[in-house]
DNA sequence: TCGTGCACGATTGTGCACAAGATGGGCATC
DNA sequence: GATGCCCATCTTGTGCACAATCGTGCACGA
């Protein structure tokens, strides 16, 4: 059994990345220690780790607040997000096991009669092994661990545009066929310029959602 | 003043930088509390906040040690900090404003400087500003805060080649140089490979010392 | 009417006490 | 003599109380 710490970090993190509590807003570690029927004491500990994961923003004596971000801030983590990513496509394109390139046909499939089906709900968990799938692929726990870390800062901006994902679903699909085609060639450079293109347009959409509700507001 | 948590944090993390407690020795949280003279409390939220940062490893009731690590491990952790000072390389060379370019050279000079002079010490200070200012002139606090924390990960385990570095700085002069022409060139490519054959030739003789000390014990 | 200063309330930072679980040594048994 | 079990001790996890600090609202003066 965990610790009390940990389920609670879990339940906030879940919470925060699925967009439940809006960037902005307050933690206050009592009325989340009465919610959670608990003392005070785990509930600063799990404060702690979202801060130190820059998840929330904590300021001395003044409390937690869930991670803000400015226009500059929101391009500046995409283009990471970018960089990292399409690194570990370079590297599975050079690592990818014969077993793993199956796996990542199979999961470009899934995607594929997502798209053909309308499934945007399966699309998107598909998607999401797909890339998931090729941070793995690198064979580099640290570059993946950074992938992985980077995407749950990202997922509560990322959330809103979920939307409009429908119309791009296909442009998406072809860019897909792009990198695995890149991989199977075991074509390290264009398995990255791919992925790197791919990632770069998806971003742009973020960011175009992102200023027009900055504005907004 | 910070609160007395973030001084301990920061006065620890200094310590196992700099190789006072080796890998794997307890932090233990009364010993900590008794010596900086304050209670269990502040000195917790430190070591969770190294936890977190992966310089410590914390397992629930058993208490935190400074992280251990395997020759599989520092060889994955090295792969990463190879790509991603190499992808700051790139970034630098297409982003670098002329001023930096301008200090880039006073730094590359100042290593040229400290081997003439045989000065280690000296090396050591202005190779770590190099690699800092070509990380900075990626103009991605993203990407360039992934790379500090990487190597303070890494820091304790760098520790013990210094030494050893003194038969290499020529060549590693040599290497910066070749980064410094392609940045100056604006040859992102050059400059990206330039930086991952050096971090790959400093990473190996990490790998071969880490590997040694691993057998001797 | 607007700006400034003060006092109050609320929230976090720290210290301390008790409870739960882990480690290590001693003892019994095979 | 070796192995497994049990218990004592120690360390950490949680709860709670007090202290320090910050934000807010109000009153006062310009």
């Amino acid at each position: 059994m965990p610790t009390i710490a940990a389920q609670i970090f879990q339940t906030l993190a879940d919470r925060i990345a699925q967009g439940d509590v809006a960037p902005g807003q307050k933690l206050e570690e009592k009325a989340l220690a009465d919610e959670f029927g608990v003392s005070r004491t785990p509930v600063r500990e799990a404060l702690r780790e979202l801060g130190a994961r820059g998840l929330i923003e904590i300021n001395p004596r003044r409390g937690g607040v869930v991670a803000r971000i400015s226009v500059p801030q929101l391009a500046d983590m995409l283009e990471a997000e970018c960089e990292l990513e399409a690194t570990c496509a370079r590297l599975a394109a050079q690592r990818l096991t014969a077993v793993e390139r199956e796996q990542l046909y199979d999961l470009h499939r899934r995607c594929a009669e997502a798209v053909k089906a309308k499934d945007l709900e399966g699309y998107l968990a598909a998607n999401r092994d797909f890339h998931d799938h090729i941070c793995r692929g690198a064979h580099n726990t640290t570059i993946a661990a950074m992938a992985v870390d980077l995407r749950a800062r990202l997922a509560p901006f990322r959330q809103r545009q979920a939307g409009t994902i429908e119309a791009r679903m296909q442009q998406s699909l072809d860019e897909h066929q792009g990198i695995v085609d890149a991989i199977r060639a075991n074509d390290a450079r264009t398995a990255f310029d791919a992925m790197c293109a791919h990632n770069a347009r998806l971003s742009a959409g973020v960011m175009r959602l992102f200023s027009e509700s900055m504005l907004a507001s």
